[in-house]
DNA sequence: AGCTAAACGAGACGGTACGTCGCGTCTTTAT
DNA sequence: ATAAAGACGCGACGTACCGTCTCGTTTAGCT
């Protein structure tokens, strides 16, 4: 399972997010920008050591020690950039079946605060919402590039728990991780509150506790 | 009862936010911008009309018949100016007592995604995150002057609640507004879902049916 | 008698030169550019120094510690900005009455070498031909605000030489003004040629030896 | 009797220039890039169509559908090729002995407004002086390769007027021809006046009747 | 006829300069 | 006296070409 990258769909045109696995796997030699790594990994040095502010093409460039236009050969915004930048170390992971249902969805919010609540990455968060609200299929893209997997792995330990009678039938998994994600990314962001222990248990509860309010219109 | 509003103090030469009802109580002795209601519902109309990338100042003061040095006269910057021109709008209403919680409640996650889910500011919340993001004080500051009223608006109902005790001693009121404001800005900013009666309802009963994970910590 | 610099006219917003004489007779205070002098002058000493290929509008901002928007609000390129470079410090002297027609044609021919033989200057007229050439109307603005009153200058010797009976009745200023500047540009430019007092004294004799050549169709 | 085409000679890495009939002779030897009809044709194509600004290397490949390697493997620069293309189509024509000096210089200056006064090529002139100017090696190459022929071929006509007694011992061939195409390319490119049969025609006279001025420094 | 080496097309790359836009400051003009 | 208008130094934008550099792919002369 790998990470998404940038490309440049050589027959259309267009640029295109591969999935780093697919592109190893598709071809043992690079596709795609030839520095994509050094660009991406220079994007975030830049955001965590200057902030979004200082997040420019240019500074980007000078740090990957790099053209501007090769940048913008590969990602047509600053946005696209900075989504591939993130996606690129935003944690997916499976859950593996503890077989603990309690268990298992720690772990799903333990992933989610490790991603959002990542000191210098999720800075570049609202920036990314502010540059793609505008631009509705950019943020559909974006959405299924960046937080699908991440959302469908924890689904299915969310499925499990109903498998195993711990949660209940037609539970509105899409609400539930939108409950989650919405509050960490809330008090990270808006709040400055902490994400400790407490409140990832509590979370997890939530879920295990109310299953009524989080079922599916009927 | 009024909206807060930016303002330089002349003798500090620092930025302080007045009770717009104090403005309005001082105005016949010219104290703040002349045309802070002008300007501030300029940069409104520029943010709906044109999107938060073409709010500029320029743009602002243009819009507004205004010169750029009034502006920057009492704002320090896009942020403040942009922090009053949606304060000025954001409704913070007193709950009334109905007698029934879940109405009450009801209300409380209505008036939420009034705010968040309104078409066109909403746009403005990630990009004020994200410029307040690297100055805490400043962040801490437009909690204050922001959120804060609305949240304790929103946190007299609850506690009515726990009197009723339709809610639990001891509820964490601001984890249960961390929930509703989280969940309704992801939904309305992350993953575009539509924010219905079904899911306001499914929020009400979210915290009146799980209280134990809501409970703060012992 | 003065220089022309570049003004934007501020009723149609149009880019005019002036002569500065004018504009100082017209404004006791600066108008145009505060910072035209020092940004002429920068042209000079960049195309002097490094010569054309090194004369950017960025080198010139630099060199005249000055931004780039300030020269691109008053001269809409390149070329017009070199036009009033090289128009500043372009000879059109008078040519005082000598009493000595020979003596007084010998004036003219050397200010046309000192115009055009200008080590450094001279490198800048090539280019600008290059730059007006697509634009008739440019390359005759340039015509009468930079050549004009040098050619009527000279006319004013020659008609002198007229009355003198030295030259005769019809001598076409024009045209021998045109063999003049052109036979030096040309040996300047393409050839690398000398122009020596020789060179000098010679086309001076040929406007005196060989006058029905040089007299207007009838 | 052929023109002259760039070559990049293979041993010395230097570019050299090459009569186009050596190269078409020593053509079965793979000499010479094999697409320079091509490619100067398409470079005085761009130059006509679009003029000199747009006349890039990036252009010139495209209209001839050729890599830019090819072009940089055997022109070391824009002038290069710009002169190249220019003298592919540059008139050089022996003067014929017509045992008339008057009609023989007549058709010299004839050549000389052909070459100069040709509406599209014309325009290159000054862009090719530009970028000779700093070199002057390169512009000494070029008037070899390029002005030489043409000048010794009206010299043997100005000889042949010498001899018939119609012009001076001891007549500077070099200033006349200086002076014709001074006075043509200046009228042509500063000036944009006509050049027609009229001048032509005073330009002929202007030798066949000031003789004295014309003569070198005994 | 098949092989090999060159020349070639294509175009990515690190750069430089372009001309534009908006910043936040400062000056001028006109109430 | 105050504010509009807007010039200014500045810095980033996104674009166009530069000249260099790999890449396969012709293409032509030589076994």
């Amino acid at each position: 399972m790998g990470r998404t990258v940038a490309c440049l769909d050589r027959t259309t045109k267009r640029y295109v997010s591969f999935d780093s696995m697919e592109l190893m796997f598709t071809s043992d030699k690079a596709v795609g920008p030839r520095s994509a790594t050094k660009i991406l990994s220079a994007a975030r040095d830049v955001l965590t050591a200057q902030g979004y502010s200082s997040l420019t093409i240019e500074a980007v460039a000078a740090a990957a020690g790099v053209g501007k236009s090769t940048i913008y050969r590969w990602w047509p915004s600053k946005e696209a950039l900075l989504a591939d930048a993130i996606a690129d170390v935003f944690r997916a992971d499976e859950i593996p079946d503890l077989g603990d249902t309690r268990a298992e969805l720690r772990l799903a919010v333990d992933m989610t605060i490790d991603n959002y609540a990542n000191e210098d990455l999720a800075a570049g968060l609202p920036a990314l919402a502010t540059g793609l609200l505008p631009h509705p299929e950019l943020m559909t893209r974006f959405r299924e590039a960046f937080l699908q997997r991440k959302r469908e792995n924890i689904a299915v330990a969310l499925r499990r728990g109903v498998e195993r009678g711990d949660l209940p039938e037609g539970l509105d998994t899409d609400l539930v991780q939108d409950v989650w994600a919405g509050t960490i990314l809330y008090r990270r962001l808006m709040m400055g509150s902490s994400l400790d222990d407490d409140v990832a248990d509590r979370l997890v509860r939530l879920v295990l506790d109310s299953p009524a309010a989080l079922v599916a219109r009927s």
